[in-house]
DNA sequence: AAGTAATGCAACCGCGCCGCC
DNA sequence: CGGCGGCGCGGTTGCATTACT
């Protein structure tokens, strides 16, 4: 049903864009506004379909685009998203800043795709290929909980991006789409929380704090049967049998396999494995950048003792405690903590 | 240096959704 | 209410470039 034709219609032109072209457009869209998609080629003087047009537009001539490569921290995020809500690029690229889908979609495929296959963690469940894990803790409740966790957050991404997409605010975004994006899904998705505490904090904001944390090294469950991590790789340690972490991330794959656990919780421990290399963490700490959500991700930097004050907070029902957990756990740290948390609340309130 | 394979990226294509009539 | 037009999304293709033999 009402598929566009305009592709079909016979003498315009395909294929690679040339410089003369991409002034035409341009010059014509920052004069008038690109309106509608299918009348706009005539009115350009352009020998194109409409869907042509607006596909170079929104991939390569847009001003608020940047190219070049991919950060550390975008790659991360990419990951993370990723694997929250599969292949909805759009969905992903709302949260990247100057980055469109087309581009997060190739750089997935020509990348991180490859690059997770390596490791052993099949790119599209995010599980360790050979679904060698029950849980990461032991626990089933865990799992569970970040399961559930990881289905709300990636519903409320769904909404987030649906509501970009409405509220058309490409102009004039605001400074932190977190801020919108918790009003959607504060007001259409608490029901199906768990119990909220007071002053709540957004579940989604533990959810990706879980996946930083397992980066960091710095996050815990809230269960009896883990100890309180000591150095960040003891925590992902922790959460594996024996020897896990090294047999998966260099390939091989004898784990025994108990089934049952989510993919996201596969993630947390294959990515957390990954990010540790000591090769990324250098430029980690050089791409502390932006301005959404992700950002409130903050890398343990450069010091793996250095407690991160985003992983170090009290949490809902993830991270109870951190006690000792990287090293920290000065006073000082733990002001900043507090400061850290007051931050987020006030950003989210 | 030439040929071939691998990689990266821009662009195309088809489908589904949504709003309008 | 159903058909149509338009747009957006995700998958795929094809070309250019780079790496390897």
């Amino acid at each position: 049903m009402g598929r566009s034709p305009c592709c079909d219609k016979v003498g315009l032109k395909k294929g690679p864009w040339t410089p003369e072209e991409d002034q035409k457009l341009l010059a014509y869209i920052e004069q008038h506004g690109h309106g509608s998609w299918r009348a706009l080629p005539a009115k350009a003087g352009l020998q194109r379909c409409g869907k042509s047009c607006r596909l170079r537009w929104i991939n390569y001539l847009r001003p608020d685009i940047k190219r070049g490569k991919f950060s550390l921290h975008e790659e991360q995020t990419i990951i993370q998203l990723h694997a929250l809500l599969g292949n909805r690029w759009s969905a992903i690229a709302t949260h990247l800043p100057k980055r469109t889908d087309n581009e997060i979609k190739n750089y997935w495929n020509t990348h991180l795709k490859k690059r997770l296959s390596k490791m052993g963690i099949d790119p599209v469940t995010h599980k360790p290929k050979t679904d060698a894990l029950g849980s990461a803790t032991g626990n089933p409740k865990d799992a569970a909980n970040l399961s559930h966790m990881a289905q709300w957050e990636s519903a409320r991404l769904e909404a987030e991006a649906r509501l970009v997409r409405e509220s058309k605010l490409v102009s004039n975004p605001p400074p932190n789409p977190h801020i919108a994006a918790t009003a959607v899904a504060g007001s259409s998705s608490s029901s199906v929380m768990a119990p909220v505490p007071p002053a709540c904090r957004p579940q989604c904001l533990d959810v990706l704090k879980a996946w930083q944390g397992v980066v960091t090294g710095l996050f815990t469950f809230n269960t009896d049967n883990l100890q309180s991590p000591t150095t960040p790789l003891n925590f992902v340690e922790n959460m594996l049998p024996n020897g896990l972490i090294n047999d998966n991330f260099v390939g091989n794959s004898s784990v025994p396999c108990d089934g049952g656990v989510e993919h996201v919780t596969m993630g947390l421990h294959e990515m957390g494995a990954w990010f540790h290399q000591d090769s990324y963490k250098e430029e980690i700490n050089m791409n502390m950048e932006g301005n959404n959500y992700s950002d409130m991700m903050v890398w343990d930097s450069g010091n793996d003792h250095q407690q991160n004050p985003a992983m170090a907070a009290p949490s809902d029902n993830l991270n109870e405690t951190n006690s000792g957990g990287g090293g920290g756990g000065s006073n000082s740290s733990f002001e900043e903590n507090k400061n850290y948390w007051n931050n987020i609340l006030n950003l989210v309130s």
